[in-house]
DNA sequence: TCATTTATGCTCTATGTGAGCAGAATGGAA
DNA sequence: TTCCATTCTGCTCACATAGAGCATAAATGA
């Protein structure tokens, strides 16, 4: 083919090598369901996969509606919050890969009520995000001695690291993950924390021994992992600026309801009476004047988005704890 | 070749067609140059293109380090803080494809010291960023006609809306961009802000009138100017949960050099008692015992950045003034 | 010496956040 | 019916942070 104008200043590449290319798109479809977060997911080599398929590059005309129109085919109802992710495009990311294939993965974060249930034609199944990765579920409900085990192995690490400078490094970031010494756990980083369980060989996906899945969680697919760390690194963070918890409710419901959905995806549990404050004073919800009355103790209330407040504050969304 | 237990469930396309799909990478990388931002741009077609080019499938182990080396390719100089930004694949946002070939664009945003000057090989040049989106400086240097401009363009879109629901939706996101009510200006909705203007039929990009260019900025290639526009805004709100600035920094400054490269960026003005008072009790700087004294009045104080204040707090960064 | 310029310290107020106490409204047990 | 467990909801207090501005310090040049 001709050459257009492009630039023959050299990029990553001058001249384009014969190696194939192939780009799917990967979706991260969240709900909540009792009280936890759960990723659509079909089956691969034995192992949960996150949904994927090749892009027809003829059929849709963006990539995001490429994404929007395929949700529906997977979920049956169209995906609220939907956003792109990151493309992932390690060499090694799929051992499959005929030599010298590339495949990138263009994943997509999606959230969608509970209510949605797979299509009968999509072997798609819910599966509890946190049998994935259980470190980033810091609710007490789980045991802190999976942290403790993490914790040291970590720490292990560290000892192992070769120069000081390299041990200096790893201390940093253990910190900065595992907030071993004061930082203080920060949501957000669940990204930074599955690299670093990666780079110290503690997964299977990096050569770790199986050991307990409680602590270690599932393997999945490929590197679907790292894919679903980085989406919820990406859902926490933006429920701190934007009101894209909503997505995940019912059109009307309970601050408390609304309060064990933040908390399911944040992973860490919020004082009551400070939470209700926020959200109100700031505008996020309204009452309606109706109440339930299946709370087991006194009714509640039930509220409803209110959505002027996008028009009323630059960046509404929910202040998480130490977050600053 | 072999079908190695791929999920044969439908996807975005569940029979690839024979359409090629072309992978680019795309850089943005900004450094802070006499108070302004600039951007790294080659020249494309007699407009400002970023620097882009094919990604060799078989050179890199991962994308990021692609660009890491690409970009001191570029710029003579390592990078500084790199992020993957998004990967653009509309259809239509390369014109000169060829019939049913699909170009994706994986855009990197990166930052570099001033210092950086492209290399001789390369022909790229700094360009300032807000001659290309000049409506997001909002210092006090730029003519306010051009806003005022700006809103009566977007409020008589507003009013060629078709239905009420259509006015409705136009009118939030008006607001949502251009806080023509309430809202407040939000630096880092400057993507958001610039599909505005292309939905709007505002910009040559979308078959709008050149017109005067200091309101609706150079028009750059293909879809560079959006590209830029996410970057913008990303680079923006990276600031307020990362202490990313330093890396446009030399190693020591005084806290109004700082200040004056945040506004930069941000493109609004702070209050310059209290940008000290944050920065400093933040701990993300700490003073060194020298001084400069080309300040032109009393001499100021040298700082530099206090790295250990990555361990200390989950998020330290610059708070934008009314960004809640 | 004095005006000008920039840096820096400090105050005052409004608002937001973390933590907890206490009363209100329900259902179920005694 | 009374009492209790449970949950919802209102309120307070201490403390941190943000926005705005006043005042002083330390340089330069007329």
């Amino acid at each position: 083919r001709s050459t257009r104008g492009r630039p023959e200043r050299a990029g990553p590449s001058a001249t384009p090598t014969a190696v194939a290319v192939v780009v799917e798109l990967s979706a991260v479809i969240v709900a909540i369901r009792e009280r936890r977060p759960h990723v659509l997911m079909v089956e691969r080599d034995g192992r949960p996969a996150l949904p994927s398929g090749t892009l027809d590059p003829a059929l849709d005309r963006t990539l995001d509606r490429a994404m929007a129109r395929w949700g529906i085919q997977l979920t049956g109802v169209p995906l609220g919050f939907v956003e792109q992710l990151y493309t992932f495009g390690d060499i090694d990311r799929d051992p499959h890969a005929a030599a010298g294939e590339r495949r990138l993965s263009i994943a997509y974060l999606a959230f969608v009520q509970d209510m949605a249930t797979p299509s009968d034609t999509s072997n798609a199944r819910w599966i509890d995000m946190y049998s994935l990765v259980p470190w980033e579920d810091r609710r007490a409900e789980v045991s802190p001695s999976a942290t403790d085990e993490i914790r040291s192995a970590i720490t292990a690490w560290y000892d192992r690291g070769a120069s000081v400078k390299e041990k200096a490094a790893r201390l940093e970031r253990a910190d900065l993950c595992w907030s071993i010494a004061g930082a203080g756990w920060d949501p957000v980083r669940s990204l930074e924390r599955y690299e670093c369980l990666f780079e110290a060989g503690l997964l299977p996906e990096s050569g770790g021994s199986a050991k307990d899945q409680e602590v270690w969680g599932t393997p999945a697919a490929l590197d679907h992992r790292r894919i679903l760390a980085s989406a919820l690194g990406r859902a926490r963070g933006k429920l701190t600026y934007r009101p894209v918890v909503f997505e995940l409710m019912p059109a009307t419901f309970t601050l408390f309801a609304l309060q064990h959905v933040v908390e399911a995806l944040v992973g860490v549990t919020l004082h009551k009476q400070n939470f209700r404050r926020l959200v109100e004073n700031a505008g996020l919800v309204e009452g309606t004047g109706s109440r339930s009355d299946d709370t087991g103790g006194r009714p509640a209330e039930l509220f409803r988005f209110r959505r002027e407040v996008l028009r009323e504050r630059p960046a509404p969304g929910m202040h998480l704890p130490g977050r600053r």
